[in-house]
DNA sequence: ATTGCTTGTAATCAGCTGATGACATCACGG
DNA sequence: CCGTGATGTCATCAGCTGATTACAAGCAAT
């Protein structure tokens, strides 16, 4: 190790998955080096490897990790409140997940993988769990968890094209992203990554 | 030249864009090799990248191609039409458009280019032109465009995911996949590509 | 302090990929 | 029939990347 620290390899799981969260988010799942991901997150790129078996094995961690939080915030918005206005406290909770770093794009990169048979199949999975929690657990009707997803497809989308670079300065992306955040979070939305972010 | 025939450079970069939609919308950008694309149109890869330049400049024109391609079938899809019904037209034109092997995942790759200075540039640009399509040509109101926009980028996810594959299996999957498709088009959406496909 | 387990790195490598340059083959006008 | 431009391939290569192997260093308990 360099200037680094020990550390549990529990915890150097987690700081690695966070590390590939962001890069797999940028950079997607081919497109990412498990070295960069190393460096990010202070270790060698050997370590990364032995820690979690090959690349596709973290990216399915990674994608697992993704798909837990979001659901966690999802049930923290409709937990206990009535029927009325989930969608809408859901889509801010989806919103304020932008927070952490590559969380949308590393699940929406997923969503193209569709064609990789290891991967591939786990996205289904995970998409279809998504879909039961918002028919199940939220309790929205066919047509709501329909319009929530595309919602949230789109959003995936205007993040990542770094739309916001553009926010502005050209009226018709100053009006979709109007269209597409409400208007109590859009200081966080604001705080997107950019074109010139290094990931 | 192998067993193929002599072309203008004019007719080969055509079928050589057809087949670099094809692999570019199933292995994304990254994850696509001009050799494959070359095979894919029966000529060596050197010609590929002879022809185009470089595979950045390839994807460039690939994309380029797809939004053309979709802007003119939601042209003739609102043309001299009343107001009423253009949103549904068009999401219809948008299904049939699924029979052009590739063609909406190559600009779904494109949506997570953001990042990429050149190719992130070219699908802003894009994505502003259709925006601006939806509002001024096709006369939607902001609301109508992003709803139509959502439902796309949700349809494109599902494409992606191969979701078809358990259609009629699970039944999440079957419920989403009848929200998502007028039942007037599924037979279209269920010749989709496939999990085992080349591509 | 010696043993043994965990955390970690350095060195290395085989395979792939985009690109370059030299060369081959065809069509066609004079 | 010959020259010239266009269409195309073959051979080659440098750079990158994921993975393997050997090795080092710290911690804990006997």
């Amino acid at each position: 190790m360099n200037g680094g620290v020990r550390m549990t390899s529990e915890a150097r799981r987690k700081s690695i998955l966070a590390a590939a969260i962001a890069i797999f988010g940028s950079r997607g799942y081919v497109g990412t080096t498990t070295d960069e991901v190393a460096r990010a997150a202070g270790v060698s790129q050997t370590y990364v490897v032995r820690l979690f078996g090959t690349k596709e094995k973290l990216f399915l961690a990674a994608h697992e990790h993704v798909v837990e939080r979001i659901l966690e915030a999802f049930r923290d918005a409709v937990h206990g409140e009535s029927t009325r206005g989930r969608s809408e406290r859901m889509g801010t909770a989806y919103i304020e997940l932008l927070a952490d770093r590559g969380l949308h794009l590393t699940l929406h990169h997923a969503f193209l993988l569709g064609g990789d048979p290891v991967i591939g199949e786990a996205a289904r999975k995970q998409f279809a769990r998504v879909w039961r929690f918002l028919r199940e657990e939220a309790e929205l009707s066919v047509e709501e968890a329909r319009d929530f997803l595309a919602r949230g497809m789109l959003v995936n989308t205007l993040v990542g094209l770094r739309l916001i670079d553009d926010y502005g300065t050209d009226p018709a992306v100053t009006e979709v992203f109007r269209a597409c955040f409400p208007a109590d979070v859009r200081d966080i939305a604001e705080r997107l990554p950019r074109v010139g972010d290094a990931w």
